[in-house]
DNA sequence: TATTATACTGTACATATATTCAGTATTTTT
DNA sequence: AAAAATACTGAATATATGTACAGTATAATA
């Protein structure tokens, strides 16, 4: 993606606003009389620009044929995959496993997330995590001390605290007192982080 | 709002899914060909029968100039107030008392739902309700035992498990062992119920 | 220094599109 | 039984709209 002048930004809030109010697309003339200009080749020449940088796809022909691109749609929904945390084999994204998704805007969790995990158990009843809640998780390996964390055990499957011990020592804590800690070598175990939480949605 | 026909409804529909796919409104002509229609005085009048029925709007003249009214958009978001816990007074939609706005889909919980309300305070902790979670409210007084209600006392709101024990009392119980349950005679005490949690919001 | 990108005005035109009119037929409501 | 709503085909048309062409000017890039 090309650096956005700031005339072209004009043009893209433009176009999301006049989305957002009116439900369709800004014709060349509308984009004009928004923004002062007084010919339509001034909004033209701007769409055009805005789509060989990959801001928008404009419908050749087609009359308010605009379509902001999603990465910088920040109105517009999406669907995201649930997937339940199955017990053996790592939650992916195989249709097998998507019980259902859910219409959610992207930018609905600070950093962004790929999917929502929903959760079995009260492994993490103190951090507020019930059961049947849905975790929104981006997926990554980057992760800190305190996060949440999605992490694969051979098969199994788990979320809990993050904790790294010591170079080689890695600890998963559970938020709930019947629960133990679960302490990893990593030179005689394999760990496989998944992702970490970026947010929780539940629904009663 | 009127009743919709089944052939209404697949004009609807057409239109809902030209919208997801494409980024703007479709022509008569395309939702003819969508639908099998001959001739564009077809969708024409099943449009106008949506717009009189209050389903759509159609701006007139301007092409493609169809939008799905709110109510009715399944996909397109809204914004939603969040509401602190204002210690003194009610969560109201007053400007001063809204934090911010969240764009959600209308259809994110079940129910529906009016505002979003920032929780204070860990009295509804096993309940996996934490600080600063943002509960998603529906304003209603029909409650239930059993349901997580925003009940105003006086001029203080809190969130709490309603349990009416008889016509007269009514307890109001923390998911918290170091909080007491909070016992009301209506005979001598006001109650008010702002509304019920429909569902949670976290972002970590 | 030449070239490309940006940022416009202004005119023109083919066509994409909404919209009206004329019919036909079935179902629902009054 | 009459009137209104639903559900279409088919043709015609005014206009809304995308888009090309002709210019001008400045800034960024190679």
């Amino acid at each position: 993606m090309k650096e956005i002048t700031s005339q072209q930004q004009r043009v893209l809030d433009c176009i999301q606003i006049y989305l957002k109010k009116t439900g369709f697309p800004p014709t060349r003339a509308d984009i004009c009389k928004e923004l002062g200009f007084k010919s339509p080749n001034s909004a033209e020449t701007h769409l055009r620009a805005l789509e060989k940088k990959g801001f928008i796809s404009i419908e050749s022909g087609a009359s308010r044929g605009i379509s902001v691109n999603d990465q910088n749609n920040s109105f517009g929904g999406d669907e995201y995959p649930v997937i339940g945390l199955v017990a053996a084999g790592s939650p992916t994204l195989a249709e097998e496993n998507i019980e259902r998704t859910i219409n959610c805007p992207k930018s609905f969790f600070e950093s962004g997330f790929d999917y929502f995990l929903k959760v079995r158990g009260l492994s993490m009843k103190d951090a507020g995590i019930m059961e049947d809640d849905l975790i929104a998780v981006k997926k990554t390996t980057d992760v800190k001390n305190g996060d949440i964390v999605i992490a694969r055990l051979d098969d199994e499957v788990t979320v809990k605290f993050f904790n790294r011990k010591s170079s080689n020592i890695v600890e998963l804590e559970p938020a709930n007192e019947d629960f133990e800690n679960i302490v990893i070598n990593l030179e005689s175990e394999q760990l496989h982080i998944e992702g970490k939480s970026v947010g929780l949605l539940r629904r009663n």
